[in-house]
DNA sequence: AGATGTGAAATTCTTCACAGCG
DNA sequence: CGCTGTGAAGAATTTCACATCT
Protein backbone atom coordinates (compact mmCIF):
# COMPACT_ATOMS: atom_id res chain seq x y z
CA UNK A 1 0.00 0.00 0.00
CA UNK A 2 1.00 3.71 -1.27
CA UNK A 3 2.76 5.34 2.04
CA UNK A 4 1.23 8.56 3.34
CA UNK A 5 -1.85 9.79 3.41
CA UNK A 6 -4.77 7.77 2.29
CA UNK A 7 -8.26 8.52 1.97
CA UNK A 8 -11.31 8.82 3.75
CA UNK A 9 -9.69 11.27 6.16
CA UNK A 10 -12.20 14.61 6.88
CA UNK A 11 -14.95 13.72 8.65
CA UNK A 12 -14.62 10.77 11.02
CA UNK A 13 -15.31 11.60 14.65
CA UNK A 14 -12.07 11.18 16.98
CA UNK A 15 -12.81 10.43 20.51
CA UNK A 16 -11.36 12.58 23.25
CA UNK A 17 -9.18 9.71 24.07
CA UNK A 18 -7.56 9.92 20.87
CA UNK A 19 -7.27 13.27 20.33
CA UNK A 20 -5.04 13.54 23.81
CA UNK A 21 -3.05 10.64 22.75
CA UNK A 22 -2.56 12.54 19.19
CA UNK A 23 -1.40 15.50 20.66
CA UNK A 24 1.49 13.86 22.39
CA UNK A 25 2.40 11.90 19.79
CA UNK A 26 3.13 14.83 17.99
CA UNK A 27 5.45 16.28 20.36
CA UNK A 28 6.76 13.13 20.59
CA UNK A 29 7.04 13.17 16.76
CA UNK A 30 9.00 16.61 16.98
CA UNK A 31 11.79 15.58 19.80
CA UNK A 32 12.05 12.74 17.70
CA UNK A 33 12.91 14.80 14.32
CA UNK A 34 14.94 16.81 16.57
CA UNK A 35 17.23 13.83 17.10
CA UNK A 36 17.52 13.05 13.79
CA UNK A 37 15.34 10.27 13.76
CA UNK A 38 13.46 10.04 10.32
CA UNK A 39 11.45 6.94 10.77
CA UNK A 40 9.51 5.43 13.68
CA UNK A 41 7.30 1.93 14.47
CA UNK A 42 4.44 2.20 16.15
CA UNK A 43 5.73 0.10 19.23
CA UNK A 44 8.67 2.90 20.18
CA UNK A 45 5.85 5.53 19.88
CA UNK A 46 3.78 3.59 22.15
CA UNK A 47 6.72 2.87 24.72
CA UNK A 48 7.15 6.71 24.89
CA UNK A 49 3.44 7.79 24.85
CA UNK A 50 2.08 5.06 27.63
CA UNK A 51 -0.07 2.89 24.42
CA UNK A 52 -0.02 0.03 23.44
CA UNK A 53 1.48 -0.86 19.86
CA UNK A 54 -2.42 -1.49 18.43
CA UNK A 55 -3.47 2.19 20.21
CA UNK A 56 -1.03 3.59 18.50
CA UNK A 57 -1.79 2.01 14.68
CA UNK A 58 -5.58 2.67 15.17
CA UNK A 59 -4.98 5.96 15.98
CA UNK A 60 -2.75 6.93 13.20
CA UNK A 61 -5.16 4.46 10.77
CA UNK A 62 -7.95 6.98 12.32
CA UNK A 63 -6.63 9.96 11.09
CA UNK A 64 -6.23 8.48 7.78
CA UNK A 65 -2.23 8.29 7.50
CA UNK A 66 -0.63 5.30 6.24
CA UNK A 67 3.43 3.73 7.32
CA UNK A 68 5.04 0.98 5.73
CA UNK A 69 5.38 -2.56 6.91
CA UNK A 70 8.79 -2.39 6.92
CA UNK A 71 9.76 1.05 7.66
CA UNK A 72 7.79 2.03 9.84
CA UNK A 73 5.98 5.56 10.17
CA UNK A 74 7.40 8.54 8.43
CA UNK A 75 8.18 10.84 11.76
CA UNK A 76 8.12 14.18 9.44
CA UNK A 77 5.02 12.78 7.35
CA UNK A 78 3.27 12.04 10.38
CA UNK A 79 3.82 14.49 12.26
CA UNK A 80 2.86 17.19 10.00
CA UNK A 81 -0.37 15.10 9.21
CA UNK A 82 -1.44 14.98 12.77
CA UNK A 83 -0.89 18.55 13.02
CA UNK A 84 -2.82 20.19 10.01
CA UNK A 85 -5.45 17.90 11.80
CA UNK A 86 -5.16 19.31 15.25
CA UNK A 87 -4.62 22.89 13.87
CA UNK A 88 -7.24 23.99 11.67
CA UNK A 89 -6.29 27.27 9.81
CA UNK A 90 -9.10 28.85 11.43
CA UNK A 91 -6.96 29.36 15.32
CA UNK A 92 -6.03 32.67 16.27
CA UNK A 93 -4.94 32.16 20.11
CA UNK A 94 -5.97 31.70 23.78
CA UNK A 95 -7.11 34.12 26.32
CA UNK A 96 -6.44 34.14 29.68
CA UNK A 97 -8.71 35.28 32.04
CA UNK A 98 -7.45 35.59 36.40
CA UNK A 99 -3.92 36.54 36.18
CA UNK A 100 -2.93 35.12 39.98
CA UNK A 101 -0.62 32.50 40.73
CA UNK A 102 -1.96 30.03 38.32
CA UNK A 103 -2.68 32.23 35.82
CA UNK A 104 0.72 33.73 35.66
CA UNK A 105 2.27 30.21 35.58
CA UNK A 106 0.13 29.53 32.75
CA UNK A 107 1.23 33.10 30.79
CA UNK A 108 5.04 31.26 31.79
CA UNK A 109 4.27 27.80 30.65
CA UNK A 110 2.68 29.31 27.64
CA UNK A 111 5.08 32.02 26.52
CA UNK A 112 6.37 32.62 23.20
CA UNK A 113 4.30 29.04 21.51
CA UNK A 114 3.52 29.30 18.24
CA UNK A 115 0.01 30.55 16.56
CA UNK A 116 -2.79 28.21 18.24
CA UNK A 117 -1.32 27.71 21.45
CA UNK A 118 -0.17 31.38 22.22
CA UNK A 119 -1.87 33.85 24.76
CA UNK A 120 -3.09 36.66 23.20
CA UNK A 121 -4.67 38.51 25.73
CA UNK A 122 -5.09 38.20 29.92
CA UNK A 123 -7.80 39.93 31.83
CA UNK A 124 -8.02 40.25 35.59
CA UNK A 125 -10.27 42.17 37.87
CA UNK A 126 -7.15 43.15 39.92
CA UNK A 127 -6.76 46.75 38.31
CA UNK A 128 -3.38 47.41 38.95
CA UNK A 129 -2.45 44.57 36.27
CA UNK A 130 -3.80 46.69 33.76
CA UNK A 131 -1.52 47.78 31.12
CA UNK A 132 1.55 45.83 32.46
CA UNK A 133 2.86 43.05 30.40
CA UNK A 134 3.16 39.51 31.85
CA UNK A 135 5.39 36.96 30.25
CA UNK A 136 5.02 38.87 27.54
CA UNK A 137 1.26 39.20 27.50
CA UNK A 138 -0.60 42.17 27.66
CA UNK A 139 -2.92 42.22 30.68
CA UNK A 140 -6.29 43.72 30.90
CA UNK A 141 -9.13 44.61 33.51
CA UNK A 142 -12.01 42.07 33.39
CA UNK A 143 -14.38 44.98 32.20
CA UNK A 144 -12.22 45.53 28.93
CA UNK A 145 -13.35 41.77 27.91
CA UNK A 146 -15.94 42.30 25.58
CA UNK A 147 -13.90 45.02 23.60
CA UNK A 148 -10.69 43.31 23.29
CA UNK A 149 -12.37 40.12 22.50
CA UNK A 150 -14.79 42.19 19.94
CA UNK A 151 -11.72 43.97 18.65
CA UNK A 152 -9.23 39.99 18.48
CA UNK A 153 -11.53 37.59 18.79
CA UNK A 154 -10.26 34.15 19.83
CA UNK A 155 -11.71 30.97 19.69
CA UNK A 156 -10.62 29.27 22.95
CA UNK A 157 -10.14 30.57 26.76
CA UNK A 158 -8.59 29.60 29.93
CA UNK A 159 -10.21 30.71 33.27
CA UNK A 160 -7.86 30.74 36.15
CA UNK A 161 -10.41 32.16 38.22
CA UNK A 162 -11.54 31.50 42.09
CA UNK A 163 -14.35 29.42 41.76
CA UNK A 164 -17.32 31.62 42.99
CA UNK A 165 -16.20 33.98 39.82
CA UNK A 166 -16.03 31.04 37.13
CA UNK A 167 -19.53 30.93 35.73
CA UNK A 168 -19.66 34.48 35.78
CA UNK A 169 -16.61 34.81 33.80
CA UNK A 170 -17.68 31.36 31.14
CA UNK A 171 -21.16 33.76 30.35
CA UNK A 172 -19.00 36.59 29.10
CA UNK A 173 -16.67 34.57 27.03
CA UNK A 174 -19.55 32.53 26.03
CA UNK A 175 -21.29 35.55 25.10
CA UNK A 176 -18.06 36.81 22.98
CA UNK A 177 -18.18 33.61 20.96
CA UNK A 178 -15.79 31.41 22.55
CA UNK A 179 -16.31 28.23 21.93
CA UNK A 180 -13.62 26.39 24.13
CA UNK A 181 -12.89 26.74 27.60
CA UNK A 182 -9.91 25.51 29.84
CA UNK A 183 -11.28 25.58 33.29
CA UNK A 184 -8.83 25.94 36.16
CA UNK A 185 -11.63 26.76 38.54
CA UNK A 186 -12.63 23.78 41.28
CA UNK A 187 -16.62 24.03 39.63
CA UNK A 188 -18.48 22.76 36.85
CA UNK A 189 -19.35 25.27 34.06
CA UNK A 190 -22.78 25.33 32.19
CA UNK A 191 -21.60 26.40 28.93
CA UNK A 192 -23.38 26.48 25.69
CA UNK A 193 -24.80 23.18 24.01
CA UNK A 194 -22.06 24.25 20.96
CA UNK A 195 -18.90 24.93 23.73
CA UNK A 196 -16.84 22.86 24.49
CA UNK A 197 -15.15 22.90 28.32
CA UNK A 198 -12.29 20.94 29.73
CA UNK A 199 -11.87 20.81 33.66
CA UNK A 200 -8.23 20.43 35.08
CA UNK A 201 -9.11 20.34 38.81
CA UNK A 202 -5.88 20.29 40.55
CA UNK A 203 -7.14 18.74 43.78
CA UNK A 204 -9.06 16.02 42.43
CA UNK A 205 -6.00 15.21 40.31
CA UNK A 206 -4.04 15.13 43.27
CA UNK A 207 -6.51 13.49 45.52
CA UNK A 208 -6.85 10.64 43.04
CA UNK A 209 -3.30 10.27 43.07
CA UNK A 210 -3.07 10.11 46.97
CA UNK A 211 -5.95 7.25 47.01
CA UNK A 212 -4.37 5.02 44.47
CA UNK A 213 -0.91 5.69 46.01
CA UNK A 214 -1.81 4.42 49.38
CA UNK A 215 -4.73 1.72 48.10
CA UNK A 216 -2.91 -1.32 48.19
CA UNK A 217 -4.74 -2.73 45.19
CA UNK A 218 -3.60 -0.56 42.40
CA UNK A 219 -3.28 -2.45 38.64
CA UNK A 220 -0.56 -0.84 37.06
CA UNK A 221 -1.45 2.14 34.81
CA UNK A 222 1.97 3.75 32.71
CA UNK A 223 4.64 1.32 32.12
CA UNK B 1 -33.73 -0.41 53.77
CA UNK B 2 -31.49 1.33 56.63
CA UNK B 3 -30.03 4.68 55.78
CA UNK B 4 -26.21 4.95 55.65
CA UNK B 5 -23.69 2.21 55.19
CA UNK B 6 -24.01 -0.82 54.29
CA UNK B 7 -21.97 -3.62 54.30
CA UNK B 8 -19.84 -4.85 51.41
CA UNK B 9 -17.52 -1.68 51.36
CA UNK B 10 -13.57 -2.33 52.02
CA UNK B 11 -12.59 -4.74 49.30
CA UNK B 12 -13.78 -3.63 46.37
CA UNK B 13 -12.05 -2.19 43.25
CA UNK B 14 -13.37 1.30 42.26
CA UNK B 15 -12.45 2.44 38.80
CA UNK B 16 -10.20 5.72 38.55
CA UNK B 17 -13.47 7.58 36.62
CA UNK B 18 -15.42 7.17 39.95
CA UNK B 19 -12.52 7.73 42.22
CA UNK B 20 -12.63 11.49 40.45
CA UNK B 21 -16.24 12.24 40.41
CA UNK B 22 -16.06 10.77 44.51
CA UNK B 23 -13.44 13.54 45.20
CA UNK B 24 -15.81 15.87 43.37
CA UNK B 25 -18.65 14.95 44.96
CA UNK B 26 -17.22 15.40 48.45
CA UNK B 27 -16.56 18.69 47.62
CA UNK B 28 -19.74 19.79 46.63
CA UNK B 29 -21.48 18.23 49.64
CA UNK B 30 -19.02 20.50 51.69
CA UNK B 31 -20.41 23.42 49.79
CA UNK B 32 -23.94 22.01 50.32
CA UNK B 33 -23.21 21.76 54.09
CA UNK B 34 -21.93 25.23 54.05
CA UNK B 35 -25.19 26.82 52.76
CA UNK B 36 -26.90 24.91 55.07
CA UNK B 37 -28.67 21.73 52.95
CA UNK B 38 -28.72 18.38 54.60
CA UNK B 39 -30.05 16.19 52.30
CA UNK B 40 -29.59 15.95 48.27
CA UNK B 41 -30.93 14.07 45.58
CA UNK B 42 -28.87 12.04 43.10
CA UNK B 43 -29.84 14.34 40.57
CA UNK B 44 -28.62 17.03 42.13
CA UNK B 45 -25.13 15.87 42.75
CA UNK B 46 -25.21 15.04 39.40
CA UNK B 47 -25.84 18.51 38.04
CA UNK B 48 -23.29 20.15 39.84
CA UNK B 49 -20.66 17.80 39.02
CA UNK B 50 -21.33 16.87 35.32
CA UNK B 51 -23.12 13.49 35.58
CA UNK B 52 -26.19 11.65 35.39
CA UNK B 53 -28.21 10.91 38.40
CA UNK B 54 -27.90 7.08 37.38
CA UNK B 55 -24.26 7.52 38.02
CA UNK B 56 -24.33 9.10 40.85
CA UNK B 57 -26.39 6.88 42.02
CA UNK B 58 -24.09 3.85 40.88
CA UNK B 59 -20.91 5.30 42.72
CA UNK B 60 -22.79 6.12 45.45
CA UNK B 61 -23.99 2.43 45.24
CA UNK B 62 -20.26 1.32 44.66
CA UNK B 63 -18.67 2.89 48.15
CA UNK B 64 -21.41 1.10 50.10
CA UNK B 65 -23.53 4.00 51.38
CA UNK B 66 -27.37 4.11 51.47
CA UNK B 67 -29.82 6.99 50.96
CA UNK B 68 -33.58 6.95 51.18
CA UNK B 69 -35.75 7.37 48.25
CA UNK B 70 -38.08 9.78 50.35
CA UNK B 71 -35.29 12.16 51.39
CA UNK B 72 -32.24 11.17 49.30
CA UNK B 73 -28.87 11.51 50.96
CA UNK B 74 -27.45 12.46 53.99
CA UNK B 75 -25.16 15.52 53.14
CA UNK B 76 -23.07 15.39 55.88
CA UNK B 77 -23.13 11.35 56.14
CA UNK B 78 -22.04 10.83 52.69
CA UNK B 79 -19.56 13.55 52.68
CA UNK B 80 -17.84 11.78 55.72
CA UNK B 81 -18.48 8.73 54.39
CA UNK B 82 -16.53 9.42 51.21
CA UNK B 83 -14.00 11.36 52.83
CA UNK B 84 -12.89 8.32 55.30
CA UNK B 85 -12.43 6.09 51.77
CA UNK B 86 -10.36 8.88 50.13
CA UNK B 87 -8.25 9.49 53.05
CA UNK B 88 -6.74 6.74 54.72
CA UNK B 89 -5.64 7.42 57.80
CA UNK B 90 -1.81 6.98 56.80
CA UNK B 91 -1.34 9.74 54.58
CA UNK B 92 1.40 12.06 55.17
CA UNK B 93 1.01 15.33 52.90
CA UNK B 94 2.95 15.71 49.83
CA UNK B 95 5.82 16.82 48.08
CA UNK B 96 6.57 19.00 45.29
CA UNK B 97 9.83 19.32 42.71
CA UNK B 98 10.39 22.11 41.08
CA UNK B 99 9.62 25.14 41.87
CA UNK B 100 9.44 27.28 38.68
CA UNK B 101 6.02 29.51 37.86
CA UNK B 102 3.96 26.52 37.98
CA UNK B 103 5.57 24.80 41.08
CA UNK B 104 4.86 28.21 42.99
CA UNK B 105 1.11 28.46 41.99
CA UNK B 106 0.95 25.11 42.83
CA UNK B 107 2.11 25.53 46.43
CA UNK B 108 -0.17 28.83 46.46
CA UNK B 109 -3.20 26.47 45.68
CA UNK B 110 -2.35 24.53 48.20
CA UNK B 111 -1.56 26.55 50.87
CA UNK B 112 -3.26 26.02 53.66
CA UNK B 113 -4.82 22.50 52.66
CA UNK B 114 -5.19 20.34 55.33
CA UNK B 115 -3.40 16.92 55.87
CA UNK B 116 -3.75 15.03 53.26
CA UNK B 117 -2.97 17.72 50.72
CA UNK B 118 -0.55 19.77 52.35
CA UNK B 119 2.33 20.29 50.75
CA UNK B 120 5.41 19.70 53.32
CA UNK B 121 8.42 20.37 51.65
CA UNK B 122 9.14 21.73 48.15
CA UNK B 123 12.42 20.91 45.95
CA UNK B 124 14.01 23.10 43.62
CA UNK B 125 17.98 23.21 41.74
CA UNK B 126 17.94 26.72 42.25
CA UNK B 127 19.94 27.16 45.26
CA UNK B 128 19.25 30.76 45.73
CA UNK B 129 15.62 29.38 46.70
CA UNK B 130 16.96 27.26 49.40
CA UNK B 131 15.68 28.04 52.72
CA UNK B 132 13.10 30.16 51.58
CA UNK B 133 9.61 29.60 52.96
CA UNK B 134 6.97 30.22 50.16
CA UNK B 135 3.17 30.14 50.46
CA UNK B 136 4.11 28.91 53.74
CA UNK B 137 6.28 25.53 52.51
CA UNK B 138 9.55 25.50 53.03
CA UNK B 139 12.00 25.14 50.13
CA UNK B 140 15.27 22.98 49.92
CA UNK B 141 18.25 22.05 47.62
CA UNK B 142 17.18 19.44 45.46
CA UNK B 143 20.21 17.34 46.21
CA UNK B 144 18.43 17.11 50.52
CA UNK B 145 15.61 15.32 48.39
CA UNK B 146 16.64 12.28 50.31
CA UNK B 147 17.56 13.55 53.42
CA UNK B 148 14.43 15.23 53.67
CA UNK B 149 12.38 12.05 52.35
CA UNK B 150 14.44 10.03 54.90
CA UNK B 151 13.33 12.04 57.99
CA UNK B 152 10.01 12.44 56.88
CA UNK B 153 8.47 10.30 54.26
CA UNK B 154 5.84 11.38 52.22
CA UNK B 155 3.73 9.19 49.92
CA UNK B 156 2.87 11.08 47.20
CA UNK B 157 4.73 13.67 45.42
CA UNK B 158 4.35 16.35 42.86
CA UNK B 159 6.95 17.19 39.93
CA UNK B 160 6.36 20.62 38.00
CA UNK B 161 10.16 20.69 36.52
CA UNK B 162 11.45 20.68 33.16
CA UNK B 163 10.72 17.65 30.92
CA UNK B 164 14.18 16.96 30.53
CA UNK B 165 14.58 16.39 34.73
CA UNK B 166 11.48 14.72 35.34
CA UNK B 167 12.40 11.28 34.67
CA UNK B 168 15.43 11.58 36.95
CA UNK B 169 13.54 13.31 39.34
CA UNK B 170 11.25 10.74 39.38
CA UNK B 171 14.15 7.70 39.83
CA UNK B 172 15.12 9.83 42.92
CA UNK B 173 11.21 9.91 44.16
CA UNK B 174 10.25 6.65 43.95
CA UNK B 175 13.68 5.25 45.33
CA UNK B 176 12.70 6.84 48.21
CA UNK B 177 9.41 5.34 48.54
CA UNK B 178 7.44 7.67 47.16
CA UNK B 179 4.24 5.81 45.75
CA UNK B 180 1.85 8.21 43.91
CA UNK B 181 3.19 10.95 41.13
CA UNK B 182 1.59 13.72 39.94
CA UNK B 183 3.24 14.58 36.54
CA UNK B 184 2.97 18.58 34.91
CA UNK B 185 6.31 17.61 33.11
CA UNK B 186 5.28 17.03 29.47
CA UNK B 187 6.49 13.60 29.23
CA UNK B 188 6.00 9.90 30.47
CA UNK B 189 7.47 8.81 33.26
CA UNK B 190 8.46 5.41 33.51
CA UNK B 191 8.25 3.77 37.41
CA UNK B 192 7.96 0.66 38.90
CA UNK B 193 4.63 -1.16 38.78
CA UNK B 194 3.66 -0.32 42.48
CA UNK B 195 3.68 3.37 41.51
CA UNK B 196 0.42 5.45 40.34
CA UNK B 197 2.01 8.13 38.18
CA UNK B 198 -0.81 11.11 36.90
CA UNK B 199 -0.40 13.13 33.67
CA UNK B 200 -1.68 16.67 33.69
CA UNK B 201 -0.18 17.66 30.63
CA UNK B 202 -1.18 21.26 30.22
CA UNK B 203 -0.03 21.58 26.26
CA UNK B 204 -2.53 18.88 25.26
CA UNK B 205 -5.20 20.24 27.38
CA UNK B 206 -5.35 23.26 25.65
CA UNK B 207 -4.76 21.46 22.17
CA UNK B 208 -7.70 19.12 22.83
CA UNK B 209 -9.97 22.05 23.68
CA UNK B 210 -8.95 23.61 20.71
CA UNK B 211 -9.28 21.15 18.23
CA UNK B 212 -12.98 20.16 20.10
CA UNK B 213 -13.49 24.12 19.57
CA UNK B 214 -12.88 24.60 16.48
CA UNK B 215 -14.10 21.10 14.52
CA UNK B 216 -17.84 21.72 13.75
CA UNK B 217 -18.84 18.51 15.18
CA UNK B 218 -18.90 18.42 18.63
CA UNK B 219 -20.91 15.76 20.87
CA UNK B 220 -22.32 17.82 23.70
CA UNK B 221 -20.22 17.14 26.82
CA UNK B 222 -20.98 19.35 29.96
CA UNK B 223 -24.34 20.58 30.40
C1' DA C 1 -45.62 10.46 42.84
C1' DG C 2 -40.95 10.49 43.00
C1' DA C 3 -36.64 8.70 44.70
C1' DT C 4 -33.27 4.97 45.47
C1' DG C 5 -30.80 0.38 44.31
C1' DT C 6 -29.48 -2.50 40.74
C1' DG C 7 -29.58 -6.18 36.94
C1' DA C 8 -29.20 -5.92 32.18
C1' DA C 9 -28.59 -3.56 27.80
C1' DA C 10 -26.02 -0.38 25.23
C1' DT C 11 -22.23 2.08 24.24
C1' DT C 12 -17.49 3.21 24.13
C1' DC C 13 -12.77 2.00 24.25
C1' DT C 14 -8.91 -1.34 24.07
C1' DT C 15 -6.67 -5.47 22.90
C1' DC C 16 -6.22 -9.59 20.15
C1' DA C 17 -5.07 -11.88 16.18
C1' DC C 18 -4.05 -12.47 11.73
C1' DA C 19 -3.93 -11.30 6.60
C1' DG C 20 -0.74 -9.09 3.61
C1' DC C 21 3.17 -6.53 2.32
C1' DG C 22 8.13 -5.50 1.74
C1' DC D 1 10.43 -12.70 9.34
C1' DG D 2 8.65 -8.33 11.69
C1' DC D 3 5.59 -4.67 11.04
C1' DT D 4 1.36 -2.39 9.42
C1' DG D 5 -3.80 -2.29 8.77
C1' DT D 6 -7.97 -3.87 10.52
C1' DG D 7 -12.06 -6.93 11.57
C1' DA D 8 -13.56 -9.11 15.54
C1' DA D 9 -13.42 -10.17 20.35
C1' DG D 10 -13.06 -8.47 24.82
C1' DA D 11 -13.23 -5.03 28.75
C1' DA D 12 -14.68 -1.23 30.78
C1' DT D 13 -18.02 2.27 31.50
C1' DT D 14 -22.39 4.43 31.08
C1' DT D 15 -27.23 4.41 30.55
C1' DC D 16 -31.75 2.23 30.74
C1' DA D 17 -35.46 0.46 33.06
C1' DC D 18 -37.90 -1.10 36.62
C1' DA D 19 -38.72 -3.29 41.26
C1' DT D 20 -39.07 -1.28 45.70
C1' DC D 21 -39.62 1.84 49.35
C1' DT D 22 -41.71 6.00 51.76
Amino acid sequence: MLEGQRQGDGAMELSERTIERLCAYRRILGHLLKEGKDRVFSHELAAQQGATAAQVRRDVMLIGYAGSPAKGYDVAGLREHIASLLHPPLERGVVLVGVGHLGRALLAYFAGRRAPLGVTAAFDTDSEKRGRIIHGCRCYGLEELEEVLGRQWTPVAMIAVPGEAAQGVADRLTACGVKGIVNFAPVLLHVPEDVVCEDIDLSVALEKVSYLACSKVHYGKAN
